[in-house]
DNA sequence: GCCGTTTTCGGCCCGACTGTTTTCAGTCG
């Protein structure tokens, strides 16, 4: 499967040509392929050999043809002509919060600056003083921009990471030589971004496991290769470690990798005081060197008296405490969630229209869905005015007909202003199912006003749900200075549920204030926000923040069945249907 | 570079915000 490397190249020639000022229409036209590349369902080389590459949206005879090359040649020439133009570095510059293309090619054309770290330096230097249109102001902005992009880098979201890891996995499981490969680190505990991947394998060849590994082509370096061990990079700068263990030892080796850091800290002091030691070998005691506990983690925590700790828990938020009194949540699973009540279609933002977004959530077994498209005041989305919510509302109605295995809730993602207000009338509002309320604009107000604009749409009796509502964006984007404290209270006592959007880089509740949210007794709702169909699968995503966060099954709005929710959301809105 | 019931040329999304200016350029979503 090609198609994200596909999607890059055509990401790398965008920007480029933006940083040469080409039309911006050819621009957006690369920009607008790489997308729809990237939320293809199929591999482009089988759509090749169909001859059907330009049945793709925003892919005519010269993409196709750029496509063909790359899939037969592995390169563009194309693109090695205009990599010349501006080094490696100078596109990464595109990364930083601040940076668009005029700065960028500024900074290297007068200042020969050729990456961030020398941009970085050179600012720091006052190096900028003679540049046109660059004052004080913009020289902090982008100085805090830098510290952004940093903060995203090295790490990488755990949707790119973890099918890596499941690949690996994978490999090293169908080669016969283990008996059995678990991903440990944070990726086991699914925290949202992760620096590098633990591949535990249990086998007693460990050798031919260390050298099959190390020979796997995603690697363009191995670092170290020894009997039990091998640390790798793969292409795009990511470190993998394995670790090769006999099978007695790999409960306490599982959960010795798991980490995290913070709660084995708590959990050897715990061994401790009873006497205890614990390592990855296992737990002994600490006397007389005895085996107590080491083939499960299972084993290990009740010789230690506590209850199984579920991985994502393992950060040391109080979950020692919880497990040795037996009163750890029973988290939400995948299967718990019946639907999806934050979805796009091609009325506004989202490239389908609304029968296969319709149909693809039936032909994953969601129970329902709600069509939230955006309102006007988001113009860049192609927002709906109240003319054509209302055409949109009779046209769900009467297309969900058609689909009888899936029930379709109208919605509306409804802009909050800056005053508060919602961008949509009441009488419009009032004929919803769903109403989601989100920030999308306006993000540098103050903390008070900002507050102050959240709570008020909470206030509102149509809103049922706040859509991702730190409005953080992962490596992009701060969350928004509000007081989130007082934004669940006010959550939890008018009965909206906080949205857990699953976006990758989103993720938003973020696991810590879902954790909030259960302790002051708001209820989530985990939502896609699908602008393309195959988005509906991001759905894990949430799901494994939301039980980061500690969240149940009871306190998850879309884990209901079909008729409570409508009583649910109902209860709020007297106007429902 | 794509696209088409306004169709093979001429559109294609554009308003808000910031910081720089003195009427605007760059960035963002």
């Amino acid at each position: 499967m090609r198609n994200l490397e596909i999607a890059r190249v055509f990401e790398t020639i965008a920007d480029i040509l933006e940083m040469e000022g080409d039309n911006p229409f050819r621009i957006r036209a690369y920009r607008r392929a790489a997308q729809n590349v990237e939320a293809l369902a199929e591999d482009l080389e089988s759509i090749a050999q169909r001859g059907a590459l330009t049945e793709i949206p925003g892919i005519g005879k010269d993409l196709a043809a750029k496509i063909q090359e790359y899939l037969s040649t592995g390169r563009l020439s194309d693109l090695e002509r205009l990599k010349d133009r501006f080094p490696p570095g100078v596109l990464q510059m595109l990364s930083v919060p601040g940076i668009g293309p005029k700065k960028a090619r500024l900074f290297y054309e007068s200042l020969g600056v050729k990456s961030v770290d020398e941009l970085e330096a050179a600012l720091k230097e006052g190096r900028w003083k003679d540049l046109p249109g660059i004052r004080e102001r913009t020289v902090e902005k982008i100085l805090s921009g830098i510290k952004t992009f940093r903060e995203g880098m090295g790490r990488k979201l755990l949707s790119h990471a973890l099918p890596l890891g499941e690949a690996i996995a994978s490999a090293l499981s169908s080669s016969g030589l283990a008996k059995r490969v678990e991903l440990a680190g944070s990726i086991r505990r699914r925290k949202e971004t992760v620096g590098d991947l633990d591949v535990l394998v249990i086998s007693d060849r460990p050798r031919e496991v260390v050298d099959l590994f190390a020979s796997m082509s995603i690697f363009k370096e191995v670092l170290s290769k020894g009997d039990t061990k091998s640390s790798a990079i793969t292409a795009d700068n990511f470190q993998v470690d394995l670790r090769v263990l006999e099978e007695g030892s790999f409960g306490a080796a599982l959960q010795y990798f798991t980490g995290s850091k913070s709660h084995n800290v708590r959990i050897r002091t715990l061994a401790q005081r009873k006497g205890l030691t614990l390592s990855e070998y296992g737990l002994f005691e600490e006397a007389s060197g005895k085996l107590v506990a080491s083939s499960t983690e299972e084993e290990i925590y009740a010789a230690l008296g506590m209850s199984y700790v579920e991985p994502e828990l393992r950060e040391d938020r109080g979950e020692v405490e919880a497990a040795l009194e037996g009163k750890l949540p029973r988290l939400v699973e995948l299967e718990d969630i019946r639907g999806d009540l934050h979805v796009h279609s091609n009325w506004s933002d989202g490239t389908a229209d609304l029968e296969e977004m319709i149909s693809y959530a039936q032909g994953l077994g969601l129970e329902y869905i709600a069509i939230t498209d955006h309102t006007s005041s988001l113009s860049v989305a192609h927002g709906l005015d109240r003319e054509r919510a209302l055409r949109q509302v009779e046209e769900i109605r009467e297309i969900a007909g058609r689909f009888p295995g899936i029930r379709v809730l109208c919605g509306l993602e409804v802009d909050v202003l800056p005053d508060g207000s919602l961008d949509m009338d009441e009488e419009v509002l009032s004929k919803l199912d769903v109403v989601v309320a989100s920030v999308h604009s306006h993000f540098n107000m103050s903390r008070e006003e900002m507050t102050r604009r959240v709570l008020r749409a909470l206030q509102n009796p149509y809103v049922s749900i706040l859509g991702h509502p730190t409005g953080r964006i992962l490596g992009e984007r701060e969350a928004l200075d509000l007081d989130v404290e007082a934004v669940i209270r006010e959550a939890a006592a008018r009965g909206v549920a906080l949205e857990v959007n699953s976006y990758p880089k989103r993720l938003d509740l973020p696991d810590a204030l879902v954790k909030r949210a259960m302790e002051l007794g708001a209820t989530i709702c985990v939502n896609t926000d699908a602008h393309v169909p195959q988005q509906f699968n991001n759905l894990r995503w949430g799901v494994y923040c939301a039980r980061r966060g500690w969240a149940t099954r009871e306190r998850c709005l879309n884990a209901l069945g079909f008729e409570e929710l409508v009583a649910r959301l109902r209860r709020r809105r007297p106007a429902l249907r």
